[in-house]
DNA sequence: CGTCTCGTTGAGAGTTTTCAATGTAAGTGG
DNA sequence: CCACTTACATTGAAAACTCTCAACGAGACG
């Protein structure tokens, strides 16, 4: 797992051998069975998690608030966690893991910038192919309500438009 | 222009003196009158600009794609602007900016995922009102159809919350 | 077999958009 | 200063879209 995230990490910036030593210290691993909760409505995140992905909820990871979003298993899953102060003493011990963020974030905020406007001007079934052709392989294996969920739908809906792309 | 520039971005991170002289030549200034357009649909976006904010059309900054978004000036504007190439340099000579933009781009992502959670589950209404909220002093200052494109609502819809919350 | 989860379908209700007409306030040029 | 234009806002009515609710279906799993 901590050489994925390396591998990761040196797509984007040059990390030295000593600084990714020092980097996996920061880290500690989980597994989560299907399922199971790594954060619930209510709580505060203190983790982060990578799978390719890093993800949270960043409100809550970065202002200390209460999540406002349950994040749970599909599938079976290994995560590496950071807590928020290790986040934070991470940045401030390897400079150049504020490039590496500010260069992930910076994809991100690309994407959500994308996701606003298709979600402010599109109607649902251009949401739908939106979310399918940008990420097909997700949407073959998670169930469609999540799908609705993500693209702020009812199942039903979305129900509906796939069975009206059928016949096209 | 540029001592605000510098003034904000020492709120996030410290900025020695030699930086912020080298800084300075990585920007340079523009003035736009009401109405003159920073970007056109279909350009490439080469710019960034800062207002107390900065904007462009990220995707286009980054990626070097055609701009999906408009951006001219809704009042008369002093502009600090930077080019692609300056970014990337800038990064690279004064690496702290690194940490700055991680930061900006860290708090940015936050309000995004909150609009993007609002535009998929709120009601008109709804986004009328957390915007007001949010940017009173804005709502004040631009046309409600601009408020209405923001929100990916019809003007229409806008007047006529806007005069269903007068009666309440 | 029973249960649970997820998906589908139909009908009606509610929300928002579109289209068209009208109103209003702020420039602009004579 | 007035008539004209322009941009923006409002209003009404109909159309389009999406949701909700309720019923039913299909597959997985104990």
């Amino acid at each position: 797992m901590l050489r994925i995230l390396i591998k990761h990490i040196r797509q984007k910036v040059d990390l030295s051998e000593q600084d990714a030593a020092l980097l996996k210290t920061f880290f500690f691993q989980k597994n989560l069975t299907k399922k199971q909760f790594l954060l619930r409505e209510g709580e505060v995140c203190n983790h982060f998690a990578f799978e390719g992905w890093w993800i949270s909820d960043f409100n809550s990871f970065i202002n200390r608030e209460k999540a406002l979003l349950n994040i749970d298993a599909i599938e079976n899953s290994e995560l590496l966690l950071i807590s928020f102060e290790n986040y934070e003493r991470l940045t401030l011990k390897i400079p150049v893991m504020d490039r590496y963020f500010r260069i992930l974030y910076q994809n991100s905020l690309v994407t959500k910038d994308r996701r606003l406007m298709i979600s402010n001007k599109s109607t649902a079934e251009e949401k739908y192919l939106s979310m399918v052709r940008s990420s097909p392989e997700i949407a073959k294996r998670i169930p469609h309500s999540l799908i609705a969920s993500y693209l702020g739908l009812s199942p039903e809906t979305v129900s509906r438009i796939r069975k009206k792309l059928l016949f096209q």
